[in-house]
DNA sequence: ACCCAGAATGAATGAATATTCATTCTTGAT
DNA sequence: ATCAAGAATGAATATTCATTCATTCTGGGT
């Protein structure tokens, strides 16, 4: 960790050499976030102790809570950065302008979605270990659907841009976004609990064929 | 509970009155099942304890442990359960032969899979927060894909009917499969986390629609 | 060179929880 | 009536875990 940025350890006589580190509270926290969500994902949620993610971040059991008033916080804390980073990389597609074809704006989102990036098992552990939980923490409830609402508004304006260019008949923006998030959403259920039989080429083949059936002109 | 089948209670005198019944394994085991469901949902996976579970099942501590040997086995049980129930459901219409229109016993399938039964948000708490652990737990997985194999093969048998049937082109059955198991599990997912952006209503119309799409003469 | 704000530590604490098992109770058979 | 098989109980046990806090350490400011 250190040695990269070099000057740090002296000699590091021992592989558990136990020079304290002082960074910036955010740093911590961030570290101490990334520690969780590989917990969850290595041991599932229910399984995640403080001593696991502290051990797992290299840091003493006592700076969690110091970081975080409580492990309730940093879990809370973790959902909202995973929710953030992944609607938040939607967005940024859907509203730059950068792209302005709209079929290569469509292949670029679903290339995020379905991608190196977001189906890391990693990822999709903690996404869904967190939905696990939804039913029963309003907390949770609150957190994803206020990040999902947004991203659900933003892929309804492209669609509704989409059918407007394509002049495509019968067709509702708002539902065909329902679908097609769901069926984002299912795929990456797929991939993290049968791995077997669905591959990630193939997600991203059943992607692409609902949007090819839905808007012909623009996909391939 | 006694109540109906009559006879049992003598006077009981109390609410809480402690008239110690026995009855058959096979009965507890779904008894404690029934009532292991019901704390998930409420209180979520992780927050599960056998003291709740038995006492929400009207019973003591010590029988979880004589009929499961032991937590991690309740629970894995309940998986089963649940799992079962879901995919024999969705089997039995599939593979009976009661309904003989194509179109109407996709109909029948699609009013069970997001009808009144499986969509109680007690299965789909249950459903989904296994799927969070899952990630972590072969065991779970494989639970899971076992049963979920059998329902995909039947679904794609049903799909190259109709698509024979209905002469339709350049449709692939596994893949319009996969595709339609993923958008009614991303369906389940969102009525499970906001309940408040997408109605029972507008996920069957939205699954509907999907299906209209690729069968056109079959659904409506 | 010295200081000290606040970052970091980890042993100690107390609460929660799974599991055990000695004991009690119920029921159907004899 | 009596009995045995085994179903049910729940207090006790041992473990695990979140949280606390007295103490130690670090590094930038003076």
């Amino acid at each position: 960790m250190t040695d990269a940025s070099g000057a740090v350890t002296e000699a590091l006589p021992e592989p558990g050499s136990k020079r304290r580190q002082i960074r910036p509270k955010a740093e911590r926290r961030q570290q101490l976030i990334d520690a969780t969500i590989r917990c969850i994902a290595q041991h599932g949620l229910s399984a995640v102790t403080m001593q696991m993610v502290t051990r797992e971040a290299g840091l003493s059991v006592g700076i969690a809570n110091l970081h975080f008033e409580s492990k309730d916080n940093l879990l809370k804390e973790t959902l909202r950065f995973v929710a953030e980073e992944y609607h938040g990389g939607q967005i940024e597609i859907m509203e730059g302008d950068d792209i302005s074809d709209l079929g290569k704006r469509l292949d670029a989102l679903l290339d995020f979605q379905l991608g190196r990036g977001v189906t890391q098992r990693q990822k999709m552990s903690v996404w869904f270990a967190y939905y696990g939980e939804a039913g029963a923490r309003p907390v949770y409830q609150k957190i994803v659907s206020t990040v999902d609402k947004l991203a659900a508004q933003k892929l309804e304006t492209l669609f509704t841009d989409i059918i407007r260019e394509g002049d495509y008949q019968g067709v509702d923006a708002r539902e065909l976004a329902t679908g097609y998030s769901a069926l984002i959403d299912g795929l990456h259920l797929g991939l993290l609990v049968t791995p077997r039989e669905l591959s990630k080429r193939r997600a991203r083949a059943v992607a692409r064929d609902f949007l090819r059936r839905a808007f012909p002109q623009h996909i391939r």
